[in-house]
RNA sequence: GGUCCCGUAGCCAAGUGGUUAGGCAGUGGCCUGCAAAGCCAUCAACGCCGGUUCGAAUCCGGCCGGGACCUCCA
């Protein structure tokens, strides 16, 4: 079945048919570090891993590439501020970073090239730029594109060039280093490199050129590490909703006019979310950050669900009782999982209908997920899939070792994609090693109770195990405990 | 002003011309010593007004409401 994505270039979905299936290649912008990213930031990055996942579940070979922007104005303002370099601030924020993308089971990507390491790559492109007449010099050592000189430019934002709004928000800013202080032929002409601030040089954000010291564009790293990377035309470019314009319409014109090619088949932009229903900003303080979650008691595995349980594209309320329902929802997979682990099976009894269901399940799962990664029919699969299986096993004792196997195989499979329970497992198994040795003696003694008909004792010990956070279940296969 | 998206049951969220989406919550039942887990049943829906159609949540028009982007926020 062909996977289908939807492009912003052409706003259609269309069917996703690489330059070469042994190694599509796959550019994430990423984050720029000079603060811990919040929840919004991974509503893309999450979506980045979903992506990555399933290319190489639909057995495609994928080089993924995700930037870090290291330089940049608030980096700077920032290293300013506190007297420091720009390493000293993108550092520990990197840091950060890699740190919640393990926490949200990120796959790590192939590569995470940054743009302090590429200054030869964007020289490189400009001085292209400047032969193929697309850019120019402004007296202070910058170098501007040209926008006149790009007639396709506006395409993937659908724009008129000449309908840009000319100067909004230039020179009206507060402060000494805005970016776009600086002298341009046309005001809608975009940076490529910014000439030296001696803030630049206080805080190392300062580099020698063949036109003189200064700093990146906003705009150039990414054409500079996705082209070094991937080559001039690559399959996929991914990034937040708000980068279609300007960012990646610059990045278009910089890259075509620098090689003459193509650059990116299929542009994928996330959509940007709501926090409790409100746009997230910082005034709001409601960019949360995952460690901030976690501290509220929310756990990764629902964090990662409630991301996954919108389509990407649409609007996404991230809302904390969703994060609660999230949890609940992942208790029904786990407990699943583990029946089936559990569950009695003999060698010779007859193949159930565990088989039919698990094909049906798995060929269901790959058409949803085909269709522009519509995660929640993928869940809806899932536990169309858990309620079937479950329904069998209620009357179907023993089952054939073969066919619960291969149900579990299945779960394994689609969360090979979703990535919910390979963190959900280990959140519940995370029982300090003295609570579970209680936990089983407790649980010993109520089976005793029980046996000895005492339920008073038998609910007592039920309540006090309850009180630390661990449910008891008597199934046909004896009682057991889990975290709640 | 320009470009675009969305309004689905108590909440979240798919569907986008005709057949139960799914999760969470609720109700009744089975199971259980009682529970839990699970299963079965059940409740409840397509913002409003028109139009097209044999048939519309799904297409078209209008209205109301919400939201995004338009020079550095993923």
């Amino acid at each position: 079945m062909p996977l289908r994505l939807y492009n912003t270039m052409t706003r259609r979905l269309e069917e996703f048919v690489p330059l070469d299936s042994t190694r599509v290649g796959v550019y994430a912008c990423g984050p720029t570090v000079y603060r811990p990213p919040h929840i919004g930031n991974f509503r893309t990055f999450v979506f980045n891993d979903l992506l990555h996942r399933y290319l190489e579940w639909k057995g495609f070979g994928v080089t993924f590439v995700m930037n870090l922007t290291d330089v940049e104005d608030k980096i700077i303002n920032e290293a300013a501020g506190m007297g420091v370099s720009i390493g000293e601030v993108t550092a520990p924020m990197a840091d950060a970073f890699f740190a919640d993308l393990r926490t949200l089971a990120v796959l790590p990507a192939d590569l995470y090239p940054r743009a302090t390491e590429h200054i030869d790559e964007m020289i490189d492109i400009i001085e292209r730029l400047e032969k193929r007449g697309h850019a120019y010099r402004a007296p202070d050592g910058s170098v501007y594109f040209d926008i006149s000189s790009f007639p396709t430019y506006g395409r993937l934002a659908r724009i008129e060039a000449q309908s840009i709004r000319s100067g909004a928000g230039l020179s009206t800013r507060a402060g000494g280093i805005d970016a776009d202080e600086y002298e341009k032929a046309d005001a809608r002409d975009f940076a490529l490199w910014k000439g030296v601030k001696d803030v630049d040089r206080q805080v190392g954000a300062a580099w020698q050129t063949p036109w003189g010291e200064g700093r990146p564009g906003w705009h150039i790293e990414c054409s500079a590490m996705s082209m070094a990377a991937l080559g001039s035309t690559f399959d996929i470019h991914t990034g937040g909703e708000d980068l279609i314009f300007p960012h990646h319409e610059d990045e278009i014109a910089q890259s075509e006019g620098a090689s003459g090619e193509p650059f990116v088949r299929y542009w994928l932009h996330v959509k940007h979310l709501l926090v409790n229903g409100e746009k997230m900003s910082k005034s709001k303080g409601n960019d949360f950050t995952i460690d901030q979650l976690l501290e509220k008691g929310y756990s990764a595995s629902s964090i990662r669900y409630l991301i996954i349980s919108a389509q990407y594209r649409k609007e996404l309320n991230f809302a904390f009782d969703g994060l609660d329902t999230a949890r609940t929802a992942i208790q029904r997979l786990l407990d699943f999982e583990r029946r089936l682990i559990d569950m009695p099976t003999a060698a010779d009894a007859p193949l159930s209908r565990l088989h039919e269901i698990t094909e049906h399940a798995l060929h269901d799962f790959e058409k949803a997920m085909d269709d522009d990664l519509n995660t929640p029919n993928a869940l809806a699969v899932v536990f169309n899939f858990v309620r079937e299986c479950n329904a069998e096993l209620d009357r179907d004792t023993p089952t054939a070792r073969a066919a619960t196997d291969a149900a579990r195989d299945a779960l394994a499979s689609m969360d090979r994609v979703l990535g919910i329970l390979e963190i959900a497992r280990v959140e519940r198994a995370d029982v300090a090693d003295d609570l579970a040795v209680w936990a089983d003696g407790m649980v010993a003694e109520r089976q005793e109770a029980r046996r000895r008909r005492d339920y008073a004792e038998s609910d007592r010990i039920r309540d006090e195990l309850e009180g630390r956070g661990i449910v008891v279940e008597d199934t046909p296969q004896g009682p057991r405990w889990k975290k709640a």
